[in-house]
DNA sequence: ACCTAAGCGAGACGGTACGTCTCGTCTTGCG
DNA sequence: CGCAAGACGAGACGTACCGTCTCGCTTAGGT
């Protein structure tokens, strides 16, 4: 992970078309921001200064802080594994393990946790909040559903998914991502008491 | 519910003591804006201006926007029930329908959520947010823990409160607060199921 | 006066020299934005987007704003009469006239009163100001010490002429330039009054 | 003409009402920023800085820049007589010495030149521009039409203030003030002439 | 019956950030 | 190589709130 702290060089038009350097700065020095000051720390401005950029510049491409914020926000959606074993409650310990690293690890968490923030300001970041979680959602409840040897779900994927999801969200927003691993499996296994039956 | 929409008249000092129509005012006022403009439009100049109040006199009694912001949901909440029947599962689903209703009826579900957003912008905000969240946790894992005829949770009740409080707000952030009653059961029904057994 | 208001065709290189065409509209499209905005709504890049043309040519020929401002004021500071009858106060207060509803008229007074704020910020705006002026002075001295039957000036032409364009300045420059012609004639009165004597 | 250049310190609020040491430092650096650099250097960023105010304070007073620029000029103006004697032509003379003397020795003339060029550009400068003219030039007016043993103006004392106030300008706008005695004093006879008449 | 102490309104203060504007430089791709 | 087009770094514009402060007024409670 590492993080060039260096001042960019001063960049300059490429012609009559945009500069993907300097946009890709722009998200860097964004994403850089959110992961060092968080969001109550993130401006434009910042941005601006940091990237080396104008802030007519972010605002040519980005109509709004949201839109800026949105645009980090998917750069970081990835590398979350789900991981499909026989053992249903190990899959989803190791999931939900593996998503609090990245959260703690990373800018991630505080980007989710900003778009949530700003989701409440500028109804632009809602819809595509909501967006995102529903196809998370999804691709959790795929996992959850996977055939297992001599085991299956009693009640509906989804509705496991959105408890764990839930969990999650939770963990995030009161800041306790730092759990143990017993902890999580015993909200797991809670979660997953009832929804299984031996064959 | 007699919502006052004329300007409130000038109040003045009562002694050396904090004068109660002041507060109210203040907090009516925030209610106010807040049910009006939303999150977004939320501004302690603004409060001060509709409460004609100065603004020394609200940080006087607020700490800071979150303060009040949490303050105003308080005055909300006051509705919600913690039952306590012999049925755990029947009192679960009775405490969150309350609680959606809650949510959906008034201005408190934008409430939470507004202070949801400012925790993420302030830190001060963060350990109110926190705090609170605290104490709501122990008062449902209190209900929870009630004795009930016959049968007691096998695990720690505080864990089943934090997967309900999850829940609910997974429901309040993504919107989708309007669910049937048989699903409430079915998810509660999940949370429950391995934590239950009969003597 | 008929002027093209009509948005200019897309021009293009003529080859490896200056287009007179492009030059011509850039000064022209300064000039309409001078009359209809005033200095104050003057901008390379109206200029540039009116005359259909690229900032980076308006640079080429132009070194600097002040540049082409002084440019287009050359194109219009023709047309004045200095009228030379039997008696010297109807030709100034001619003179005034003609100059006052000139001004009034096109966008000249707008160019110079542009001139001189510019002059303020631009050094090189203010040697071509002064020159301007200089030249000024002195036709209208010439003018007023034409040899008139019966009457000479009985003080140096060029301290009238000094005292009619400060007094053509500050109507000017105060925008009062719309002044019966009574006004005019008392105050050129005021100027001869001394300045004549009989043979 | 020691100046202070050490940054001011940082000023507070002292109740609800203007504090008068804020003014006096955002006036004098102004001032010093108008001599250091001139017009074409003035911003009121720059002013904010350097006098340790906010820009809001400096908006909550002077409306514009223009504003600000005039108050500065009165601050330097304080200086000029209005003498009353009973020779009108060595008042007018002591006057306009005194002015361009003034206009000579330190900024003022150059800001007063500054706010000519800020009134052609902004419409509010404009307005504060003609109104501070009209009372100088009610002010003048008064001084000539102030009663003299054995003579009275047979004209209006305005249209003399004019004339005077308009050679004053040519004389800053074309960088002549340095003008001997004898020259100001044949201007001012040349007003005069036509418009005394012995008792 | 004074006197101190605190609450209160009002609003100014130093700041930060907003989103917009124009400057003068730069580069592209067409002709 | 000229030209239209327009992106770029820079930085000022004027506005909205932030949270802190000081004022002058009002009332209550202690002496």
């Amino acid at each position: 992970m590492a993080k060039s702290d260096a001042p960019p060089p001063r960049r300059q038009s490429i012609g009559a078309k945009r500069n993907p350097e300097t946009a890709e700065a722009i998200r860097a020095a964004a994403l850089e921001i959110l992961h060092s000051e968080g969001y109550a720390g993130f401006s434009v401005e910042k941005v601006a200064k940091r990237a080396r950029a104008g802030k007519p510049t972010i605002y040519r491409w980005w109509p709004s802080r949201a839109a800026l914020l949105l645009d980090v926000y998917h750069l970081q959606k990835s590398g979350i594994e789900y991981p499909v074993t026989d053992d249903i409650e190990d899959d989803l310990v190791m999931y939900l393990q593996s998503l609090f690293a990245h959260w703690l690890d990373g800018p991630s968490g505080d980007i989710f946790r900003s778009i949530m923030a700003e989701a409440q300001v500028e109804s632009s970041a809602r819809e595509v909040f909501l967006e995102y979680v529903s196809t998370r959602r999804e691709r959790l409840a795929e996992m959850l559903a996977a055939p297992r040897s001599g085991k299956k779900l009693a009640i509906e994927a989804t509705r496991i998914a959105d408890l764990t999801i839930s969990y999650a969200w939770m963990r995030l927003l009161t800041q306790t991502l730092d759990v143990p691993e017993k902890d999580i499996r015993l909200s797991v296994r809670c979660i997953l008491a009832g929804a299984q039956t031996s064959i």
